[in-house]
DNA sequence: CCAATGAGTCAACACCCGTTCACTCACGGC
DNA sequence: GCCGTGAGTGAACGGGTGTTGACTCATTGG
């Protein structure tokens, strides 16, 4: 009996390919497991090696535990977020529908890495604390990224630094609820969706108003 | 061997009451299993039981499953959740300070009721559909009855009913996002504590900036 | 006062869990 | 060409899991 598929394709690769290649299949099998019901913590790691294709025992050549996993899980998800921030900084920025645009742009994204985001959103709140603190430290990161990026922006432009941060979680927290409901939403659902996304749209352009007169109101 | 402690107080209570006392303990025994780490679809229900002070198969005399221990778990917290908003309703109102007096109330409440938040925090976007569901409805009646307290407020008067549906869920969306910091921080560390409401009240005080100036520009 | 009810017990079931161990054997460096 | 490395295997362990059925016996209604 073969002790593994040879491969789909039958080229030649090096063993730490395969290494490689076998640790990317399990962390996938985490991830196609939460798509479902299930939240990280409740899934098995021999649920896990199953999916991924491999014996429980080989998951330890891999990981330290379903722990070491959620941290890889979650490097990677922001991996794929910053992506995103760095396509989106060297993007045109058409200065009008800058925010429609933007929102558009992000729950797009979000939508094509459904998954990961899924993890995020899920283990956010949820999951064991190493792996919620390592996500809410990950979030603390983009709001000051994301921060740095609004204070461009002209009616921003006499926030104080603290004001800045505020406004900036806001629309993040806008933006993540509107990821929430959109990963809970039939993907075909495409009234569902843009509803979803005027919505977002429409809080993100009322907080922008608020803080174009916040400064000339308090000092 | 006694099957049971008589009782803590030695009152002669009715069949009834004991068996509403011992769901009860089941109940409580879940959100207090729900403090630490844990997520509730991680729960075992052996475990609740004996936590519960109970044999596993006793549990199957108070619900058919963890499932059902979730629903009933979902309607206690969000009766928790009505009794604060029929208090702040018959309360006398101040008219100033009125966001910053809400934000505290409500976060002094969930402080108060910290199990019951951290259940529907939790839960609200990770445990099984029929509980996450449960809660995502509660939370949208919710915040429909906000919406109908907001509109006699005069700032925000001329917003259309859609609108003011959508700057209540950023109202809601705000404190929401305070309140799962708050459960997450230790409930001695004042300072961190007042800083959280600060920020929230704050956030909603730019909202309904925000809001005032809605319609003139669209309309 | 006596029979019925039903909350809680105990034991057993078949199964899944994380972790360990000794093992195989293909690859890669020498 | 040959050995060492290490990814993956298979079996075993002790223990926790949901669910079942037959039981006990205090409370309750007639």
């Amino acid at each position: 009996m073969r002790r593994r598929k040879p491969d789909d394709t039958f080229d030649a690769i090096t063993r730490d390919e395969r290494k490689q290649r076998t640790r990317r299949g399990l962390m996938d099998a985490a991830l196609q497991l939460l798509a479902g019901e299930r939240s990280f913590s409740s899934l098995s790691l021999r649920e896990v090696a199953k999916v991924g294709g491999v014996v429980p025992a080989a998951f330890y050549r891999h990981f330290s535990g379903m722990d070491d996993l959620g941290l890889a899980l979650v490097d990677d998800a922001f991996g794929t977020l910053h992506d995103l921030m760095r396509e989106a900084r060297s993007a045109p920025l058409p200065t009008s529908n800058l925010i429609a645009n933007s929102v558009e742009t992000f729950l797009h994204y979000a939508q094509a890495h459904r998954l990961q985001f899924l993890f995020l959103a899920k283990e956010r709140v949820s999951g064991s604390s190493v792996v919620r603190l390592a996500i809410r430290k990950e979030i603390r990161l983009w709001v000051s990224e994301l921060a740095a990026d609004l204070a461009a922006i002209p009616q921003l432009k006499k926030l104080s630094g603290e004001d800045l941060r505020m406004v900036t979680a806001l629309v993040v927290q806008s933006v993540m609820g509107a990821t929430e409901i959109m990963l809970d939403t039939d993907p075909d659902d495409d009234d569902a969706l843009a509803a979803l996304q005027r919505q977002a749209g429409k809080q993100i352009m009322l907080i922008f108003l608020g803080a174009a007169q916040w400064k000339s109101r308090k000092g």
